[in-house]
DNA sequence: GTGAAAGCGCTAACAG
DNA sequence: CTGTTAGCGCTTTCAC
């Protein structure tokens, strides 16, 4: 393995001379700085990065920590932030957290020990706690996906309550009064679009029938037995809502399962524009989040940060989109 | 920080039995052992990963490089790995390569400068020719999905040719004649597929239809794309296989486009199991690909090699399977 | 069984 | 403008 010492010797200069030119510091006459370069390419010399950040303590490496390698919200942000990373000079490591805090905390305490320039994080709510304990906050951190307060992080979200109560509304508007929202428990995201859904059935008088209106983990076998359940008692719901793709495909599996048509039996809504969902007969009605742009935002936000520790964070929230399509019935109008 | 002299000074012992402690190593007296493991708790020291590599010239990570992260397929095989590589001590870094050499290149370049313990990755196939050049291969390295002979490194892989193969006859001897197929143009594994669906073709004496046989880059635009052109000609396909689940959503929403139904107008069959598949009116008859085992495997076998180098390589074939849903018309029977 | 000391490969003062 | 030197935090001989 070629060393800068090796580089240093070979172009008649010190290595003091070669981490200048390579770091492209002034004070280096033109001429030396390409007798280095020409023996850095010659010699195939690439400088040690463990190393460097040894010794500069600084990397050029975020990460990214997931909750849900599946699910498709995740993986256009986690697209997005590679394509903004890559072109400000960093490279950025993916962690999946499976929702689970404990896991977090290992990844947290991990990306620390090794030093990462900074995190892009989707907390579940217990490891917000978690994160004003401990140091973590030391790395420069922005949180996306779900709501932070009184936290020194940058934030990117969007407006869950908002766009919870228009979809449940366009619902309502439509002559459904019996709608069932199904939500996850382990983000306030969850919490968020649930406040939404209630507010939106109240607003319109209707009484929300706590029996559909269900908290569970995120996944899709969760909304597959979650639906399953509401569909054997007596309370039937006519529409039916749910928080996110995953759940939604659940809830699809059982619909399918009861043999119920949709819209006929039951209309369907759901946050997360997804590929399949507009594969499917009838298509889906849902809420389109801005998943390429949180992630960009997200990467470009924690680099300013990276590059000036002491900027006062900020919130930026999102605009998400009701994209209206035939499970909801609302197009036979 | 806290740093290992700090823990040497307040346990009056020196660095070096410090580091024999966390280490794990023999010759240590047991009470100078547990005296120092309070003090490590104490104070909350956690040894710097960056010295620690540099120092001893390893490190506990390893590296999956994947070609799409909107892949179903890569998405299971990256939560096997995580799984498998943690059971083991060791961390993920997950990198996505959009099926492009040149972002595969600097990918490898990054990860030797960083010094991780190994690699996972599935290379394009011109990657496969960079990967002898460059001196890439000093990382111990296993290769998934894609086919390499030649090259010192495990393999684990499917049976393409004979999936391929299975799939196209289950069409064939269900009466469809004029069978089209989609497969990926980047990879070894788009072309074996190739192969077993021509040679399918030929042992029921059906002539390949040149029109109808295309590569492609293999994402849901192109899959969309290509199925558009071939709906135009007059060589109408009556079935269609797609290599992927990305080229097979692509040519659903083709077929969708044109108001054909399937198997009505048009039979279908594909590589690759996904949730949505199962959700479609007809479901899809699929090639399920042992994704977590490929992973699970995949990970166990770098490790293995990790920690003995002088391992002889293998490589590991996984089983496939036939799954038979409405998609391709034969339940009609 | 334990400590002293020599680096891993690099960067950043400080001289000159 | 360039070289010398002193570490970054840790592991690992080599003595004792």
């Amino acid at each position: 393995m070629v060393k800068i010492k090796d580089v240093a010797d070979a172009a008649g200069v010190s290595t003091a001379t070669v981490s200048r030119v390579l770091a492209d510091k002034p004070h280096v006459r033109p001429e030396v700085k390409k007798r280095v370069m020409e023996v850095v390419e010659s010699l195939g010399y690439r400088p040690n990065r463990v190393a460097q950040n040894l010794r500069s303590n600084s990397s050029k490496i975020i990460a990214l920590i997931i909750s849900d390698i599946e699910n498709p919200f995740f993986q256009r942000v986690s697209r997005a932030v590679d394509d903004a990373a890559h072109e400000l000079g960093y490279s950025v490591l993916l962690y999946n957290t499976d929702e689970n805090p404990e896991k977090e905390k290992i990844c947290l305490n991990f990306l620390r020990d090794e030093n990462v320039a900074g995190v892009i994080l989707s907390p579940t709510r217990q490891a917000i706690n978690n994160l004003a304990d401990t140091s973590f906050l030391d790395m420069p951190m922005v949180i996306i996906d779900r709501h932070v307060s009184d936290l020194d992080v940058d934030n990117v979200v969007i407006d869950n309550v908002k766009s919870a109560h228009t979809i449940t509304s366009h619902l309502i508007e439509h002559g459904y009064k019996r709608i069932a929202g199904i939500f996850g428990i382990g983000s306030t995201t969850g919490r968020e679009r649930r406040e939404g859904f209630v507010r939106a059935l109240k607003d319109h008088d209707i009484k929300p029938i706590p029996d559909l209106i269900k908290y569970t983990n995120a996944r899709e076998e969760d909304g597959f037995n979650t639906a399953m359940k509401m569909f054997q008692t007596q309370e039937r719901p006519d529409a039916i809502f749910t928080s996110n793709s995953l759940l939604a495909a659940g809830v699809l599996l059982a619909i399918r399962e009861n043999t119920m048509t949709i819209p006929g039996d039951i209309a369907f809504a759901s946050f997360d524009d997804t590929t399949w969902g507009k594969l499917l007969d009838p298509a889906l009605t849902v809420i389109e989040q801005p998943t390429y742009e949180i992630g960009r935002t997200a990467a470009e936000m924690l680099i300013k940060r990276i590059q000036d520790p002491k900027r006062s964070n900020r919130e930026v929230v999102l605009n998400t989109k009701l994209i209206i399509r035939q499970s909801c019935g609302c197009l036979e109008d």
